[in-house]
DNA sequence: CAGAATCCAGGATGATACTG
DNA sequence: CAGTATCATCCTGGATTCTG
């Protein structure tokens, strides 16, 4: 079996880049985050990411609904009350996200020294 | 121990900023995946990977190699010949790209139907 | 409070031509 | 082959204001 030149792999890469639409961009993984460590409601998620503005946050949050991996409640009261909660699915990404994680603090310090 | 309002998760996020910073984006996760499988030289990267222009791979090449998860060595011949090769540190994100792998076809089985 | 509507700037991305 | 140089463009992200 020949090895291929420029072997083409996009078809290994396509899931990848799934995960990075989904989950990659600036903000997506801090607005979860904030969601699981306890923040539900827009100005409370808002306020815990330093520099997120209203617009951003409100299109990122419809894009983690489209994907399923938040879902948002409204109450009937007034004012109007909504909760962003984690779906299963979205629970799914913590393993992911612990990696990430992990590997983030590693890379750091490979590069400091 | 209260649980604080709107409660700022910054801390636990900057790996995780770190990270996307490094791999995220479009095209810097395709390419380590193209050299780690076996594509080494600046065209046979390019052209394993659709719609990557050539000012782009270079770029992206170059930021790879500032993080030190590539290495480039020149040859000293004629034409001349280039190869990258992923680093030990460039290796060990082969684990968290499996999990981004898997991740994305699980959520695509997801969100298909 | 929860978000929509506008408007705008800067960086990321792309196409093409060119050099050694 | 391995890039660099230029220029056009797109699009994310950000500031601000406004509505229910």
């Amino acid at each position: 079996m020949k090895k291929l030149e420029h072997k083409n792999c996009m078809l290994s890469i396509l899931p990848v880049r799934d995960t990075l639409d989904v989950i990659g961009g600036k903000w997506k993984i801090l607005i979860l985050i904030s969601i699981m460590e306890g923040n539900h409601h827009f100005r409370e998620i808002e306020r815990s990411i330093p520099n997120l503005s209203t617009k951003v946050l409100s299109d990122q949050l419809k894009d983690l609904e489209t994907n399923q991996l938040i879902s948002r409640s409204v109450s009937n009261g007034f004012p109007v009350r909504t909760a962003y909660t984690l779906t299963e699915h979205g629970k799914t990404l913590q393993k992911l996200i612990l990696e990430m994680h992990n590997w983030g603090v590693l890379h750091r310090k490979k590069i400091i020294q």
